[in-house]
DNA sequence: CCCTGATTCGC
DNA sequence: GCGAATCAGG
């Protein structure tokens, strides 16, 4: 894949927003986010100040301390903390929200989905939950995107219903 | 182990 | 210039 000037623009865009390297790379399809990163220090765009890593200048090469170039843009880095991210600490806080409301809302009603993250098609990874949710054709169609054990498809809700061919089922098998 | 970004360096 | 490998932190 080639950096077209039309790539570089979403890139900085989508990076702007705040979106993760990997998601970005998604995105734009065809590189990896190692690709991404490479490139947003090329272009010198502003990088994260504490996104993941406090890697600005703390940490110390092992192969040689050559020149860093990136260290001045610390200091105009703004507040554009996402709440999407997928970190450990968010996910799993987000992991026992979903397990109460999983035991204390259970309403009758057949199409109410316990709780998603409302994940886009670019955030869903191998152990997200890959269950759609609403309409395709509607705007808000989005996917589970829960943790999904196990590296399976789905989350534990959302396994049972893969596996149950209606939601009625019947217990007497005659 | 999952994720994140940062840096180096062979290509 | 590009990005895989590597490093470092949460």
């Amino acid at each position: 894949m080639n950096w077209t000037d039309e790539r570089v623009e979403k890139l900085k865009k989508l990076w702007s927003e705040g979106l993760s390297a990997s998601q970005i790379a998604a995105q734009l399809g065809g590189v990896s986010r190692n690709a991404v990163i490479g490139k947003v220090h090329r272009l010198n765009l502003p990088g994260r100040a504490k996104a993941g890593g406090t890697a600005t200048a703390a940490r110390t090469p092992k192969r040689s301390a050559a020149a860093p170039r990136a260290a001045t843009y610390a200091s105009r880095v703004a507040t554009r903390t996402v709440t999407r991210q997928q970190g450990a600490t968010m996910l799993k806080e987000e992991i026992e929200i979903d397990a109460v409301s999983e035991i204390t809302y259970r309403p009758a009603s057949n199409v109410v989905v316990p709780i998603s993250r409302r994940l886009g098609l670019t955030e869903l990874t191998e152990r997200t939950c890959k269950w759609p949710v609403g309409d395709p054709l509607k705007d808000d169609f989005h996917f589970c995107g829960n943790d999904s054990p196990d590296s399976s498809p789905y989350c534990t809700y959302h396994q049972r219903m893969a596996y149950q061919p209606v939601h009625d089922r019947r217990r007497n098998n005659g």
